[in-house]
DNA sequence: CTTCCAACG
DNA sequence: CGTTTGAAG
């Protein structure tokens, strides 16, 4: 039995201050919890970027993603100004919970990306959905990774260019009282499957919200979430199932023991101003790009969306 | 045939330029339309405040009723401020959309009002919903009409005082499509039974959003309107027979012959800038109470809801 | 157009 | 907490 608990529900997180959802609203904050407020609060404290390669190569590519949490909202927050400051060669888009016909002429024009994609669940309006935005075009650009059950959600773009694929995605939560959790684990053994796919033609670059946090250094508080979406054993062996079949996270790649550095925060308890967060951002490489890595970074200071953008810096 | 529709759909209003609700959102705002934009404003502009009544009495009673669409809403358009300022004795507050123990503690805790009464649906959250503020304590208060249909949506709170009852009154609107024009005439003629019952004991004041348009007058697009809810034949001869009851409409009372005064425009097509309103609040009075009348008046220039309040002055 | 809801995260 | 619908007005 659980130290912890009393009541004894399965497979749903506590409402605690684990920077998690609560399953349910509390009535009055911080009633009935311990007084133990003032942790110092540890932010990620960024360095400049890398822009050379290991063997002393000038970085070439600059991609970011960033999940805009409703990119009507995220465009009123200035979001476009920063894709524009950063302005990345490619800009990958996760939760954008819009149709594409809803889309503000903001970003429908926006002339700096001349070839702009656009994948939004068939159904559920204002549900998931993504995008890439490129300067350059694309070889080919092809939408969710060809099982039906998986492609209806808006969740996968994946563009070929000369040298390497690049893949937008939104993985699936698994959802308040991991009722999703099933069906997550099949996405993950059928997005390996297209991943495997993809990478024995060309090396790949996968970037997005993968909807997991790998290890504990990866959230504020991994105790206390091992129930909770995002931190389950089985999304986190998935994660490392992915990462076995060759393919490396190129952020924990450079900064293996890097604490703090955290790409969502919830908006609920005051989190992010506590650093309370889950890194569930990533860009994972082919082992066959890992030479020309350069960096990848956490643009933790970055407001629009409760999660940051972050950034990827490749020789290629 | 009607001269104007192509397409013949029953009981649809069209979306025009009638300060009516338009029953789908259109794409572009203007597009097909034609450009008459600039007809000369007409607001109703209001005189002072008449304090006494026909034979030179006092007045010693205020009332005022606002449909505040959404009460938290409406607090933080600061609508409290202008009830603190207005100070009547008594306030009807319509269409509060808010359950009882989620009301903000700025209305619970008003001192102006120690005597305050609720009423909201059984079920539907945040739709419909009543309240009285008074100063004076009542001899006696009852919610609904003691109709069990009619009962459970929150529309009715009464106030017996020595010598007279106030009602406080959200009526049904009839709905998009008219499809609840069926239950607003049941509603109609239980409501006037109801009110022919209190009528017996004790002169009333009702007063409240009846959602009808009497006459012509009463709103700015009579001829466009007639299949539109509050002003289809059905609900203004339903008005006219209360009124047949041995009751009068204040307002029409003292301003028989006044164009352009309205308690109600659509927040849409910017309907309140243009006066293209509908007078859907009332004081209905029995003629009994007529003596005392001393005014009726609509603070058009009050915002916060898409109702302005009104107010009357009687000597009781 | 604006309020409130539920769903989702 | 914050974004999206959808219903309602």
């Amino acid at each position: 039995m659980p130290k912890r608990g009393k009541k004894e529900e399965v497979c749903v997180a506590e409402p605690q201050e684990d920077g998690n959802e609560p399953e349910v609203k509390k009535g009055k904050k911080g009633a009935g919890k311990a007084a133990k407020e003032p942790e110092p609060v540890v932010l990620y404290e960024d360095a400049p970027d890398n822009v050379t390669s290991a063997d002393g190569k000038k970085s070439t590519l600059k991609i970011s993603s960033w999940n805009v949490d409703g990119i009507r909202a995220w465009i009123k927050k200035q979001g476009l100004n920063w894709v524009r400051e950063e302005d990345p060669h490619i800009m990958c888009l996760q939760e954008i919970k819009c149709a594409e016909k809803l889309l503000p002429p903001d970003i429908k024009d926006m002339p700096e990306y001349p070839h702009k994609y656009w994948a939004c669940p068939d159904e559920k309006e204002g549900y998931s959905g993504v995008a890439m935005l490129c300067k350059d075009k694309p070889l080919n650009v092809t939408y969710g990774i060809g099982i039906e059950e998986h492609d209806k959600e808006g969740r996968v773009i994946t563009a070929e260019f000369d040298s390497f694929f690049v893949i937008a995605a939104y993985v699936p939560n698994s959802s308040r009282g991991l009722v999703r959790l099933d069906y997550r684990q099949r996405w993950d053994v059928d997005f390996r499957s297209y991943l495997k796919g993809l990478d024995s033609k060309k090396p790949l670059i996968l970037c997005g919200d993968l909807n997991v946090a790998h290890q504990d250094i990866d959230l504020k508080n991994p105790k206390t979430n091992k129930k909770t979406p995002g931190f389950t054993p089985q999304e986190r062996q998935g994660f490392g199932e992915l990462l076995a079949e060759g393919y490396l996270d190129s952020f924990r790649e450079l900064y293996p023991d890097k604490p703090s550095a955290y790409t969502f925060w919830t908006y609920m308890m005051n989190a992010r101003a506590k650093n309370v967060g889950w890194r569930l951002d990533y860009f994972v490489l082919s082992e066959a790009l890992r030479p020309g890595l350069c960096d990848s970074k956490i643009r933790s200071k970055v407001t629009g969306s409760d999660h940051c953008p972050i950034t990827l810096l490749m020789v290629i």
